[in-house]
DNA sequence: AAGGGCCCCTGAAAGC
DNA sequence: TGCTTTCAGGGGCCCT
């Protein structure tokens, strides 16, 4: 579920409830949760520690635990996959059922609040890592050498559009899989690959290596652009996904094209097209995001008489 | 090395 | 109405 701007999201609405809470007792409820730790392995190693820091790599979220005596630094590792939520609870606090019934690994923390693992698919995974930002420690994991790739964080200086371009100078794939390989990028999922594209007006089975310099401009602008916007906006709700508050976010009303299969293009007004890329839905309009060498596709069949303002774009 | 297919799960929505 | 099918925002693994 959970794309970088949610658990950005997440991140920023547990930190201030969770950081320098001591984590008093654990309750594994599925093992499978925290493999290949057994549930009383993983609680002997997290319980009686200080959550010093709430940190986040891509769609990773990072509790780091603080050196104590006799006690090296550790960090537990959660990864929400498509379904997945953390929520602080009120100590005992009773949700509906079917939270209740898919809650996998509680946090229970100094001062009568509980940190909630909740994971209606059961992709999701919590992870104990010894060390801090340890690199060959997330190698080493079964469960995080995905953490150990990640790519650059689509916001931070190492997110050039240098790199960008080699990059894509490099691989011949089609681009839309390609911004959904966290380690090419960090934290892009389906939804904010498909915006970006949109933006940047590229077709998403364009192959990398065949943009333009312009193009792979515009794509940087268009990542940068709609991930800011997405966490400036606490991410997007579709059907499930709330912050660590149980809030809901904004930006799916911001959304131009996915989910909108069949609907008018904001911009001229041709219906969105849906196809199945690398195995994932992948929506875009195929007059603005032309693919070089296919036939125009037919003009719109009327021409949008209204101003249409959506999001931050106004389009005549 | 890189790309495609399949799988992990359950619940909600769509289809019949 | 109710049973069945399809689909979902992630990503790891295996195969070619």
């Amino acid at each position: 579920m959970p794309e970088m701007p949610e658990v950005e999201t997440i991140r920023r609405s547990i930190a201030a409830r969770v950081t320098g809470r001591r984590i008093e007792a654990v309750e594994v409820r599925r093992p499978k949760f925290v493999e290949p730790h057994a549930p009383e392995e993983f609680t002997d190693l997290v319980v009686g520690r200080r959550i010093a820091e709430v940190d986040r790599r891509g769609k990773y979220l990072i509790l780091r635990l603080a050196e104590a005596r006799s006690r090296p630094a550790g960090e537990v590792v959660i990864h929400l996959k498509m379904a997945g939520r953390l929520l602080v609870c009120r100590s005992g606090e009773v949700l509906e059922p079917t939270l209740q019934k898919h809650t996998h690994v509680v946090f229970r923390l100094e001062g009568g609040e509980e940190l909630r693992h909740i994971d209606l698919r059961h992709f999701g995974r919590v992870s104990y890592v010894p060390g801090a930002r340890d690199h060959l420690g997330y190698a080493a994991h079964p469960k995080l050498r995905g953490l150990a790739e990640l790519g650059p964080e689509p916001l931070s200086p190492d997110f050039t559009v240098e790199y960008l371009k080699a990059g894509l100078a490099r691989r011949k794939t089609r681009i839309k899989p390609l911004l959904l390989d966290q380690s090419f990028v960090a934290g892009l999922g389906n939804i904010y690959a498909d915006e970006s594209l949109h933006r940047a007006r590229i077709h998403p089975e364009r192959r990398a290596n065949d943009l333009k310099p312009r193009e792979v401009q515009a794509l940087h602008e268009a990542i940068q652009t709609v991930i800011a916007e997405a966490i400036a906006h606490r991410g997007t709700t579709i059907a499930t996904y709330v912050d660590g508050e149980g809030k809901r976010g904004d930006f799916a009303a911001m959304l131009l094209v996915y989910g909108r299969g069949g609907e008018e293009c904001f911009s001229c007004g041709t219906p969105i097209k849906r196809v199945i890329l690398g195995g994932r839905s992948t929506h875009f309009c195929p007059r603005c995001q032309k693919l070089p060498g296919a036939k125009k596709p037919a003009a719109p069949t009327k021409k949008l008489a209204r101003t249409i303002v959506r999001g931050q774009q106004k389009v005549v």
